[in-house]
DNA sequence: GGGGAGAGATGCCGC
DNA sequence: GCGGCATTTCTCCCC
């Protein structure tokens, strides 16, 4: 088979949008391959090809959420015709990764000089939580006292420290979705330390989370640890029922 | 602003192509808003927007790896059109999860039927590192023995369980990279169930990892645990230096 | 379907 | 840069 007129054509765009930096979308009839920090081979099939003007390069397949093979960015892509294969070559050879990507058929390409330099603003996450209890420790236990939000130990981050009406420090844990053992893990790793690093015998330990699996929750009273059940923190919802649109743009 | 005929004809094709449940890529100057597990507001900027044939949404800025915005598989979309706003809305009843998408200017609109249901082949993950091990324990510690490899406790499944020279269990946690505070945790967790389950006081813990930080190294020490430096088996390379093209398509 | 843990995790913030 | 950790994590596997 020969490299034909159309597919020429295609390659020159490919080509300029690389040169220009411009992102890059390429539907395409393509085999994988990718070699790094492991190393992956997809047979034939439709994807979508994008690389950003970053470099970033992302292939999806027409399902699922996450790509089924991708470059970081600051990666080099390059078209290369061999023995009239057309390949998508990428790597980065600072990770020592490479991709190649077989065009078996390419079904269309497009590309623009796209401009976004906004960042997301979010709401509605852990530290939403951890504020919430730092500012009123009470909704936790009667008594409680902030001691510091985001404690610096040896061994790692405290979400919230308190004191609680006998003077105890409390360790609290906080989870926006169901505890599990490695939250558990969290929490003893930091009461351990706590008891280590200031010479005291008594420090307890809270988990603060919507629910708790009922392992951890073994976990946990096995290790003298207890479990505060606390929703995180409700944002204004703007998408109720009967709303026609954002009102916000 | 009163919708253009141009306007009108990118928005027959984004129609067209969710109706025909084919893949759909959209260049434009849009903001986002998204309500679910969080909430988030993106103002104006150029983005990608892919809709998959499995209804899945992605919006991609020109940079970084992961998706600004996006929902999950079987969500649905449509193009509403309001007081010369064009809309693109997607909601998921069943997750309780929304994303509005306001197109202040479309660049392109792409759409294709995309077949694939080809599954990746991947080499190099954890579970090759803990069959080495278990294939070969005297890798970590001569007189070692294996026990069992994924040990289901009640906290946990252990990578490989082996007796030494003395009889001793020894829990084994693999990780690929640096071991951290997490891979001392799920150890000592371990560590501590067999201890209480099978009633005995001295069992051995080790985490076999090509490195570990200094910190998880004194937690570790601090527990009685050891470290021993293991290097993840080697996959073969199909991309060595000067290896001009993929041989194995 | 939930639980548990890895991921070619990524991204963010801190030091 | 590394460390520590959340993530609208996602995905896989096993019970």
């Amino acid at each position: 088979m020969v490299v034909e007129k159309q597919l020429l054509t295609e390659i020159e765009k490919i080509n300029k949008a690389l040169e220009k930096d411009e992102t890059l979308i390429i539907g395409a009839d393509c085999e994988i391959a990718y070699s790094g920090r492991a190393e992956t081979k997809l047979a034939r099939g439709d994807r979508v090809i994008l690389i950003k003007s970053d470099k970033t390069l992302l292939v999806h397949q027409p399902h699922g959420s996450n790509p089924i093979n991708y470059m970081k960015e600051n990666s080099s892509h390059r078209i290369i015709v061999e023995d009239e294969l057309v390949f998508l070559k990428s790597k980065n050879v600072p990770l020592n990764e490479f991709v190649d990507v077989l065009l078996n058929k390419i079904h269309f390409v497009n590309s623009a000089k796209l401009n976004d330099g906004t960042k997301i603003e979010l709401t509605g996450n852990e530290k939403d939580m951890a504020d919430m209890i730092a500012k009123n420790p009470a909704i936790i236990e009667k008594g409680l006292r902030l001691v510091n939000q985001e404690e610096q130990t040896e061994y790692g981050f405290i979400d919230v420290l308190c004191h609680d009406k006998n003077n105890n420090l409390v360790v609290i844990e906080c989870k926006r979705y169901k505890a599990d053992f490695k939250a558990v893990d969290q929490l003893k790793r930091y009461v351990e330390k706590i008891k280590k690093s200031r010479g005291i015998e008594t420090v307890r330990g809270i988990i603060a989370a919507p629910s708790i699996s009922d392992n951890a929750k073994a976990l946990l009273e096995d290790n003298g640890f207890s479990f505060s059940a606390i929703e995180p923190p409700r944002y204004k919802e703007r998408f109720r029922k009967g709303q026609k649109r954002l009102g916000e743009f």
